[in-house]
DNA sequence: TTTGGCACTCCGTCCGCGGGACTGCCAGCA
DNA sequence: TGCTGGCAGTCCCGCGGACGGAGTGCCAAA
């Protein structure tokens, strides 16, 4: 961080600082290159276009714009969304509409899987950006209860319920045969036994038991343990989820509107072991997360930018929500979004662990 | 059907039909235009260009050729498309390997719904097609069992297993508060009382036995009939599926490469509700079906061809799996792609079947 | 320090042209 | 009668040049 030249409030003099916002401001709505005649015509400076360019050859010196190619208007950088973001952006707040669509919208599923799917594409409509929804794996978490149920002969599902509220269930086959009412033994003894243990203690205990003496001669013992084993093993079911909604809206973006770029585009959002690596660190941070461009690997390659809040209990969390976009979006209205879009999950999870 | 024209193999003399399967095939693999002279060289015809000219006019004039304009080569019409598919294709069998990935494929997972999400994306990655696959309504299947399970305090999720081994689940939120031991009983009421009978039956049975006296004084018995009937009534967890899988092979497709199409293909893609029901109306038919062009609104619309197939067993078919692509696509590959592996689908439903 | 002016650069578009790939038609030939 | 070569005509496509527009950098003057 001391290496790479730090660029502080004071470094860059408010005239300028006016500049960059408004040149950012009207490139984000129009995608275009800004000149400095357009600058000049838009009335907030009391300057000529050439006054102006020196500004703007300033603001490219120090990194924060770029030409496309000679004799073109300047765009923003990484580097200028980056400075535009942290100092220069005012959020403006979500109407009391807007709030009350997400509050209604988020507190109508009831399933947590239909919460946050129905968040993922709600925040991609309301964004027009790509909406993703990352939920870290189960494994972690400890366990409320696990049933287990006949679905048919050597076939039995088991339901698993995280403290957190989340409801995982998988399908099984068994080696033996069990009844209905060896299932709700064996139900109940496992989620009396092993509430509040995390799936993998529940595991390790489960391997211990069976070196115990009691357990080879108690065949239902045995049956339960080598059920709960069985179920517990294979973690895949249990693994991170993550959901990428409204990837269309991808195509509507000028900077994807050639057959290549957008089909790049497209198979990376594909790619979603690289998204969960990204998501699963900004998980440790705390705040709203805005990532622009080359800030990651992931969006340099692609030149997209991810706004992403964690969600869950503060001292729990969940995982996290947010949208990828083009690094030339509405940041002043997708901050507050998915600010307030995380909150709101956060609080029905929140409710949902309250009511146990 | 009968005004309209139709045309039998008599219509169309030997020569003619060997020179239209050669186009298609051609224009199939290459997928421009073809010409005359093109024509003439390929050497499966004696003929010199000016002649193949002549039947390629009769061809065009009985509605199987088109001109995208003068002075470009031949494409085929979807008339053309059908007239191949019925009488002039010669379906070329799959590969024992490839055989083997689905058998493979398709008997690795357990959860019916996993096999036909699988299968969906084996057949998009195996055909470079999108994959769909489809499953009606469980409104209308018989129940092979019902379980409750408490998820939460007032909350409790219901887990069905349909006759064809589909499962479904649904969280529902309850009035009552219910303990493990009355779920226990309330499942197994339910399950021994209704096993054999649709959802639909189900719910109007449990009415019935509202309004009936024991009830009213029985408050066990009352509770159950609760809860039942919340299970049952909101059936949109029940209601049909459709996968959609591999949207992202269209891209390579010249046929949408420009962005425009690119994006209406898209959002075609995503309306589901004419996807639903197109299959819908499949459904009925037996064999392997193959809508061309113009043969229904959804493909007319966008120039899309579907092969498709039932799967499940044949007494109770289960839901329709084939490919969405554009009209010129390897006919005689898909059909037996999408053939086999609905059987192969079928014989693995069958077998779940066969276990109860 | 700001401004107007000027020369310059680069992009996008339009236009015209020629080559290429067809077709349809016609006349001649088996 | 059916096949063939030839010929005129049509249309697309790509290429190169010209041109206008937008914007820049620099410089000299205010």
């Amino acid at each position: 961080m001391a290496s790479r030249h730090e660029l502080h409030d004071h470094d860059i003099d408010p005239r300028a600082r006016e500049v960059l916002r408004e040149i950012i401001l009207q490139h984000i709505t129009n995608g275009e290159p800004i000149g400095s005649r357009t600058l000049a015509k838009c009335g907030k400076f009391q300057l000529s276009p050439a006054s102006l360019r020196n500004v703007m050859a300033d603001l490219e010196d120090l990194g924060f714009l770029q030409q496309p190619h000679t004799s073109a208007g300047r765009i923003p950088t990484d580097r200028g969304y980056r400075f535009f973001i942290n100092n220069l952006m005012k959020s403006h707040a979500l109407t009391q509409r807007e709030r009350e669509v997400i509050d209604e919208e988020v507190g109508n599923a009831s399933e947590i899987e239909d919460v946050l799917h129905l968040s993922g594409s709600l925040l991609s409509k309301m964004s027009d950006q790509v909406g993703v929804i990352f939920m870290p794996t189960l494994l972690q978490f400890v366990i409320r209860s696990m049933d287990f149920i006949l679905v048919a002969e050597n076939k039995i599902m088991c339901v698993a319920v995280g403290a957190n509220g989340v409801v995982v269930n998988k399908v099984i086959e068994t080696r033996y045969v069990f009844s209905r009412d060896e299932l709700e033994k064996i139900s109940r003894f496992i989620t009396t036994e092993y509430t509040g243990c995390t799936l993998d203690v529940i595991r390790r205990r489960l391997i211990r038991l069976t070196e115990q003496e009691r357990a080879q001669h108690d065949q239902m013992l045995q049956k339960t343990i080598s059920l709960g084993i069985e179920a517990v093993n294979d973690v895949a079911p249990f693994e991170h989820e993550l959901y990428v909604e409204g990837a269309a809206s991808i195509l509507n973006k000028p900077e994807f509107s050639d057959a290549v770029s957008l089909r790049k585009t497209f198979l990376a959002l594909q790619e979603k072991e690289k998204l969960i690596d990204i998501l699963e660190t900004c998980l440790s941070e705390e705040g709203l997360q805005i990532l622009v461009g080359s800030e990651s690997d992931f969006t340099q390659t692609h030149n997209f930018s991810i706004v992403a809040r964690r969600y869950g209990s503060t001292s729990a969390p969940l995982g996290m929500v947010g949208i990828i976009g083009p690094m030339r979006m509405e940041y002043a209205r997708m901050a507050p979004l998915v600010d307030y879009l995380s909150r709101a999950l956060s609080r029905k999870i929140e409710e949902e662990q309250v009511e146990q």
